[in-house]
RNA sequence: GGGCGGGUAGCUCAGCGGCAGAGCGCUGGUCUUACAAGCCGGAAGUCGCAGGUUCGAUCCCUGUCCCGCCCA
């Protein structure tokens, strides 16, 4: 349906511009193709989630580079697909059982439970990736996977296993982090550290043998129930003698020793004595080690004090606090206490605090796994943009602690180590029969099922077919692109590193896009329960797709947070709405006739230029798009659509297009035919951006049989749909030096006599004469600006008449402006308000005369014109020698103004 | 405590050795047959502060003050 009189309308279009997409198989990649290959696995939403600014942000960025690379000609792939987010999947199914049902998890049992769970995936676990959709996310659906599918679960187990039998994967009582809510251990990067003012509260241990006392601070009492030392620095005076001394517990009917230990101790904190947890504490587990204490659990699973904390036995975690600090004081062996500010740590699901205990658990060891992670990166192998994120990365994986991956879960991958009453543990791919030991079959599998983001970790090779040496796999790994947010730095960019080069002995992925946060328009982080989240979905109904697209690939510098702005959004909207009306006009402006090819010398001045300075615009923007900046790429596509194509060229094409003339039918044919591939070209740079109104309108507009650059395609060729068109090709021939200043000039002098008009407020309707003085020295070489096929023009664009007019010739009545080397003389009706425009030209000069005199003082420094490079110099000479010029003019026309008086 | 990033027009942000930029907002004019969601003008800046390097600093270096984030 031609465009006609339709109006900008994304909401009629987007829906079925997608489905065209999907019908002509445009986002689909090729196993094996000889085309260069690009992919990118899409960093997998959890399937509890709905869209969020978040994701759309990184949908944008990820389609708008997958877009680019698929129109560069490349076999491009963007693989979709979601993970099953083990603890939030799990309680988002348990709070529906027992709201809707009254049902817990273990009332239906695990078997039941997860196929409850299933059942919950299968009905809304899709939903976010349908929202893609509406974002025009060009994904490879065919390809689409889920962590918990077959083939990725298979990579799970052999992963699992070979670092198993590497000797990378251990069971170990050690320190984890547990959340009492959840009731499953969690790894460090799970926790989330807030900074909390608390109480430190002091209290005496009672030394054994009735001498005297020695005074601890903690910011939780209650865990002395669990505590076996109290430890002190063994270089300090006040408490040396105390070492080896025992202590009785005030509460509990034991007695524990005074240990010396220099690393727990800071003996300037406090009273340089503290009290040792060393259960449920991590500095103080490792403290416990080196000093063989016991390790005493007083706190469960649920979160309550366990046999050990005798009479407090059952009570919750802050109501023994309490209980605790409660009968300390009693007994007379409160010390004080005062206001302290510490990090608590807290569950990152459901922000319960988290318990550091003993357990026993899965641990994976890191080390071995971050070297080549970190060598990989230090080579170059792959390289994080922003490169700032690198030293991050480093830091991080430098540090790396060992990583606790068993979660007392039900939905996940389980462990595939099973157990034998003879004591064996067997780690298998997949279910052995007996134990391979002493041939017994009474085997159990372990309960506890894997962190998500081990699965997650192997995403980039899983996806793929691996462990099998599938052609996708080996047509598409390494990937291209791992896009994501740099709050996924260690969660993803770092274990994937880890994961796929051990496995595979390569990098994942060749280069680390990272993107910000989004944020609201005052900066706050955008969450439901502030109530302050735009829902993209309500964005692009109210905006369109495309302009929401446009805001957030702008919004993304390198790694900087975002605030949105709605305005800014409305704003993009309007550019959808000029890109929509201009490639309306050239419809209509076109009309129906053949259309030639664009010659490689036009004749027209405008013809010219914007055939040159869309060149230019090629180039930047692909740079920008080369280098992952897609805000540049934004901007130059901004700028030149609307300032330059749709301000100044289209006004510029319209008394051609519009001429009845015969004589002037070649500058017609040449203009419409220029028109038509400017435009074509720009809906191509557009459409990694805005796929949705650039595709509708390249199916409708005008085709020309020569529509592509030379070189790009056969032309004529059918081109079915814009998302596989070939990407504008930079062709240096097509720069034009001496169109870009001639239009430069025409610019100077339209904006100058624009401007004198505005000053006087002389209408649009009022033709006026707008004389042109050329002054011999310096404005006779743009003589060819009156030539007829020019100066026609030019008064079109600024309603003016424009002559010449001689340096000598009486220009009493006329308001002047200076526009480059020339002058303008509009002759006014009235009256000239002599006054304004003397405060006008007065105001300019000392303007112009203070950049010379800044200018000069830079030139006549010997300094200067000895060190700086010689085009510096040069160009230093030229704008002095400018200004010059401005100077004498404008002094020239507050003379003529005097002559009025 | 360690690390990273930021402070540029009223707002949101680009720029990062050689003419201080954009969008929005503000403001004057204008319904000109693509678009009033438009068009044509205009105003608006000690580039956080103090030193230093340099012929030249918003840009590089040092210090400093604010703001944000990450790690412990």
């Amino acid at each position: 349906m031609p465009i006609g009189n339709r109006s900008y309308d994304p909401q009629e279009f987007e829906s079925r511009i997608y489905q065209f997409w999907l019908d002509r198989r445009a986002f689909e990649a090729e196993d094996a193709s000889p085309r260069e290959s690009f992919s990118i696995v899409i960093p997998p939403p959890n399937i509890t989630g709905s869209l969020h600014m978040g994701h759309a942000l990184t949908a944008t960025i990820q389609d708008t580079i997958v877009r680019y690379q698929r129109m560069l000609g490349k076999n491009a792939l963007w693989l979709p697909g979601t993970d099953h987010a083990g603890i939030a999947t799990q309680m988002v199914v348990e709070r529906h059982l027992a709201k809707t049902e009254k049902l817990s998890r273990h009332d239906l049992g695990r078997e039941k439970f997860v196929e409850r769970v299933w059942e919950w995936r299968n009905q809304y676990g899709g939903r976010i990736t349908e929202q893609h959709k509406a974002l025009g996310a060009s994904v490879d659906w065919g390809r689409e996977r889920f962590t918990l599918d077959d083939g990725l679960s298979r990579a799970v187990r052999e992963a699992f296993v070979r670092l198993y039998e590497d000797g990378l994967i251990y069971r170990a009582e050690r320190m984890i982090q547990w959340c009492p809510r959840c009731r499953t251990a969690l790894s460090d990067l799970e926790v989330v550290h807030v900074e909390t003012k608390g109480e430190l509260w002091s209290f005496a241990y009672p030394l054994a043998d009735g001498s005297g006392e020695i005074v601890v601070a903690t910011t939780r009492p209650e865990t002395m129930l669990g505590d076996t030392a109290v430890a002190v620095h063994p270089e300090d005076e006040r408490h040396r003698a105390l070492i080896g001394r025992s202590v009785r517990h005030p509460i509990l009917d034991r007695t524990f020793a005074v240990v010396g230990d220099p690393i727990l101790v800071d003996p300037k904190f406090g009273t340089g004595a503290v009290k040792v947890t060393p259960a449920h504490d991590p500095s103080d587990f490792e403290c416990g080690r080196r000093n063989a204490l016991p390790f005493l659990r007083m706190l469960d699973e649920d979160g309550k004090v366990t046999a050990a904390g005798g009479p407090f036995a059952g009570l919750d975690r802050a109501k023994a606090r309490e209980a605790v600090k409660e009968k300390l004081t009693e007994l007379g062996l409160f010390r004080g206490s005062k206001e302290h500010v510490h990090a608590v740590g807290r569950c990152q699901r459901c922000e319960t605090v988290v318990e550091p205990m003993v357990s026993t658990q899965w641990f994976a060891n890191m080390k071995p796994l971050a070297e080549p992670a970190i060598a990989a990166v230090r080579e170059g192998k792959t390289v994080i943009l922003p490169e700032q994120w690198t030293k991050t990365y480093f830091h991080w994986l430098e540090g790396i602690q060992d990583w606790c991956i068993s979660r007392q879960l039900w939905w996940g991958h389980r462990i595939p180590a099973w157990y034998c009453p003879c004591g064996e543990t067997i780690v298998a791919r997949e279910a052995p029969a007996k134990c391979p030991k002493c041939g017994g079959a009474e085997l159990r599998q372990d309960e506890d099922v894997l962190d998500t983001w081990f699965s997650s970790g192997l995403w980039p090779c899983s996806t793929l077919g691996w462990p099998a040496p599938t052609p996708a796999f080996r047509t598409f790994y390494p990937t291209s692109v791992m896009e994501t947010g740099f709050d996924i730095l260690f969660f993803w960019v770092a274990r994937m590193m880890m994961m796929g080069l051990r496995m595979t002995g390569e990098v994942p992925f060749r280069t680390v896009v990272l993107h910000g946060m989004v944020l609201d328009a005052q900066g706050r982080k955008m969450s439901k329960t502030r109530g302050n989240a735009i829902d993209p979905l309500d964005v692009t109904a109210k905006f369109g797709t495309d302009a929401l697209r446009f805001t957030l690939a702008s919004y993304s510098a390198q790694g900087q947070s975002m605030k949105l702005d709605p305005k800014r959004i409305e704003g993009y909207r309007f550019f959808c709405n000029k890109i929509w009306n201009a490639v309306r006009f050239m419809e209509g402006a076109l009309g129906d006739g053949p259309l030639g090819p664009v010659p490689s010398r036009p004749a027209d001045l405008g013809n010219r230029w914007i055939l040159s300075r869309l060149d230019e615009t090629t180039a930047a923007v692909r740079a920008a798009l080369d280098g992952f900046r897609l805000d540049e790429a934004c901007a130059a596509l901004y700028a030149f659509t609307w300032r330059e194509l749709c301000d100044w060229y289209i006004e510029w094409t319209k008394p051609a297009l519009y001429a009845r003339d015969p004589a002037t039918a070649t500058v017609k044919e040449e203009t419409r035919s220029t028109l038509q591939h400017v435009v074509e070209t720009t809906l191509r740079l557009l459409h990694p951006v805005i796929p949705f109104l650039t595709e509708e309108l390249w199916q409708e507009m005008p085709r020309s049989t020569h529509s592509f650059a030379p070189g790009a395609s056969v032309p004529g060729a059918v081109i079915p749909t814009l998302a596989r068109a070939p990407y504008p090709a930079v062709d240096p021939a097509r720069r034009d030096t001496d169109a870009a200043a001639r239009f430069q000039a025409l610019q100077d002098l339209v904006t100058t006599v624009r401007s004198v008009r505005a000053e006087y407020n002389i209408g649009p309707s009022q033709r006026i004469t707008a004389r042109v003085v050329f002054a011999p020295e310096a404005g006779e070489e743009l003589r060819w600006l009156l030539a007829p096929e020019v100066v026609g023009r030019i008064g079109t664009l600024c309603s003016a008449d424009v002559t010449a007019a001689s340096p000598g010739d009486d220009l009493s009545g006329h308001a002047l402006g200076v526009a480059g080397k020339l002058t303008v003389a509009v002759p006014l009706a009235g009256i000239v308000d002599v006054a304004a425009e003397r405060v006008r030209h007065e105001k300019e000069l000392a303007k112009v005369r203070k950049e010379l005199e800044g200018l000069e003082k830079r030139l006549a420094n010997p300094e200067f014109t000895a060190k700086a490079p010689g085009e510096v110099v040069a160009e230093m000479r030229e704008r002095i020698a400018h200004s010059r010029d401005r100077c004498a003019q404008i002094e020239d026309a507050i003379q003529r103004l005097a002559q009025l008086v």
